[in-house]
DNA sequence: CGACGCATGTAATAGGTTACATGATTGA
DNA sequence: TCAATCATGTAACCTATTACATGCGTCG
């Protein structure tokens, strides 16, 4: 997946390792990085296989920058990844259970009692109200910049999402404190 | 994670491997499986730590059971996992970005023409309208066991989300037809 | 002087998927 | 007879995370 983020965002224009992951990355919103230990490789990787292709830029005083682009074969590829449906199908099943550690432990809560239970789910709306702070932080600046309306819809997915969540926490509260 | 689903399901009853899977991790709602190569080798790591023991059951005209029971030594670490909230922090940055292949895909849609972007939401839609009815099934038949609240509001986040997510591929729709 | 930002990378480990391997019974 | 169900497992692989390693410049 990395593959097609990289292959993505050189299709905009020109980018150094370093750049791809304060820029592009992480900028968008806080907390969401890349790790080095996968992008160094991957950027190596791609570049071996003729994908995209670099160009050393040496500056005094600084460690030198790689700076990649993409190739024709890249594009090729890419374009095609995006019109495949390759990974869309077992969307749902990854996507909110096995992996979501609240909703996972959610499952339990019958183990817990009840205020350990609202407990936790209170701590996890706080968790969500913060995050939807952040994330309508990250749209307004987007909407300022002009970024393209398709980036700012999925960011405004991650919004809803995320309401969707707390709705659910709030009628979940309420459920507990009638007895069910 | 796995650790914690299978501790969480020996903490109801004793299961054995195939039974974990065909009943317990399959049987909720289509498609949500868990593979061999995962579940064997997991439940060997566990009995190894002591926090699961085994029972071998020989059946006469069919392959020997392996039944698994959690030890007081898992359901105190089980407990200590229910009650903490590790990973619970990061949540948000891997659950819409990054792991899902159509959200992603859709933030590149500015390098498609109309159509070609139109029919990929337009598909995405079927696809997660099935999944709403294979969720709302689902549900059904939970309630009618009379499975746990918690359990039943856990698959009542899932139809949230794929709502959410219907709702909003119907908003990117309209809003690609009036031009943005 | 120490922390942080810039800039690159490697190594070890963890987690998960796919494919392979076996073998009996049951139903179409 | 062929496929599916029951039942266990291993091996190879891919992906991702954490930690380690280097080194200069700047700001407090």
């Amino acid at each position: 997946m990395i593959k097609y983020l990289i292959l993505g965002s050189l299709m905009e224009r020109p980018f150094h390792g370093y750049d791809l992951k304060s820029n592009f990355f992480k900028k968008i919103f806080k907390d969401f990085g890349i790790n080095d230990g996968q992008l160094y490789p991957a950027l190596k990787k791609l570049n071996q296989e003729g994908l995209i292709e670099k160009v050393i830029e040496h500056q005094e005083g600084a460690p030198s920058r790689h700076i990649y682009s993409i190739t024709s074969q890249g594009e090729e590829i890419f374009m095609n990844w995006l019109l495949s449906y390759d990974g869309e199908e077992s969307s749902f099943r990854y996507e909110f259970f096995r992996k979501d550690a609240f909703i996972i432990r959610c499952s339990y809560f019958q183990y817990l009692d009840k205020t350990d239970a609202i407990n936790k789910i209170q701590h996890q709306l706080d968790v969500v109200e913060k995050t939807l702070e952040d994330l309508n932080m990250a749209k307004q600046s987007m909407l300022k910049k002009g970024i393209n309306p398709y980036r700012i819809n999925v960011l405004g997915y991650g919004i809803k999402t995320q309401e969707a969540r707390a709705e659910w926490l709030k009628d979940l509260l309420m459920q507990i404190e009638n007895g069910f």
